[in-house]
DNA sequence: TTTGCATTTGACCAAACGGTCAGATTCACG
DNA sequence: CGTGAATCTGACCGTTTGGTCAAATGCAAA
């Protein structure tokens, strides 16, 4: 048995390991968020990665390990924004500030949203743990901070949980949906400008106590 | 040469033909819809439609003609909540009125909106022209209708192409990201009805001039 | 009941797919 | 330089997939 890089976990890895993994992972990337995961090939992954086929398989056990190999390492990422919501800030500050996050996000990874996407629109099975899990603890978690900040009278009422759907929802439609946006607005590059001012706009406008 | 069912296109169509293309319409609708493109297969499809695949393929051309036949029934009702959008009623009620009718086709045609929503997100090829043209069109004359409600004062000013992004993002999430939004909220079913009053009211703080 | 068209089927095919394997080649290090 | 491990490759395999075809069966009207 010669099988290296998988099976010798414990040692550091090579240069090389490093180099091609890396290669491998981008190339993946940008074929499960362009094609899916069952429109991607180990054929094309490879070739594009600048691989033989049995040498991707080398540094990946199958397609299903590289498919959950991304999405893993995505979620903790996914997470963090939301996380670092602070009680103790202003909380419209906090909000517009977490929305504008969640726009740069969809802008410099918008690869990494569709990859995201593309998974729960088909239903989610691999990442249906965390769904149950880790995310929807810290959505209550930030729900309850939410909640906290309107009884406080310091925000309009708001029911929190769709206000995260809405979100979600308004900031990565321009990675997810980026051709549509694209061909709406009959522009080469989506204005990320205008969008975090209309966003800006509407969360604020929503959130902001009016004066009485 | 005793092709049929396609081939004369002339003639009515008799009633095992209604029935069975009917049947693998709602097939592949759910197939392609739950699996995407490639991984629905015509085995699995002509199985749910309780058909044998070659008498699938005698409905249909191919896998490409159905997946277009869908999308393309589906581009005409897709259009429609917008084009009645009436410039003379008030504005607010029209725009909220959009945001409601929208979100009731989430709730009604789910598999609708997954199969648009994968369709997008993996570049949207079958429909671009679709996009380019006639969609783009539509959004068109609806900004216009809001620019001038928003130059009249009567309501306040707002990007009307960031504003239908926001509709259609906020609206289609329910049924895009549907297993997302079950297990953050850990109920078997979407609260539609909450999900309704919160886009209402976020449309309606978002528009609605501030007493002054 | 006949007749002609519509419908259905089983058997089959080529291509694409994910994956394996034995062996060749390259690399790092003493 | 030598050596052992790491890396890489071509040839190959079984399965799945979209699709074809000749022939069988069902059906509806005369």
């Amino acid at each position: 048995m010669t099988r290296t890089a998988r099976t010798t976990g414990s040692r550091r890895p090579t240069r090389i390991q490093r180099e091609n993994t890396g290669r491998i992972l981008d190339a993946a990337l940008e074929a499960f968020s362009s094609y899916g995961y069952h429109g991607a090939t180990l054929d094309r992954i490879a070739e594009s990665a600048g691989l033989s086929k049995p040498n991707l398989l080398y540094y990946f056990a199958g397609k299903e390990e590289i498919h959950r190999h991304l999405l893993t390492r995505l979620l903790g990422t996914w997470l963090e924004p939301l996380r670092s919501l602070n009680a103790d800030g202003d909380p419209v500050t906090e909000i517009t500030g977490y929305v504008r996050r969640k726009l740069e996000m969809a802008r410099d990874y918008p690869r990494e949203s569709r990859l995201f996407a593309n998974e729960i629109v088909q239903g989610a099975q691999v990442i249906e743990d965390f769904l149950k899990g880790e995310l929807r603890k810290t959505v209550d978690d930030a729900v309850v901070v939410i909640d906290r900040w309107a009884s406080e009278g310091k925000i309009n009422g708001v029911d929190g949980h769709h206000l995260i759907f809405s979100i979600w929802a308004t900031t990565q439609h321009y990675a997810d949906f980026e051709v549509q946006v694209r061909h709406v607005l009959g522009r080469e590059d989506i204005d990320f400008d205008n969008a975090a001012a209309h966003l800006d706009t509407m969360y604020r406008r929503l959130l902001e106590l009016r004066a009485e």
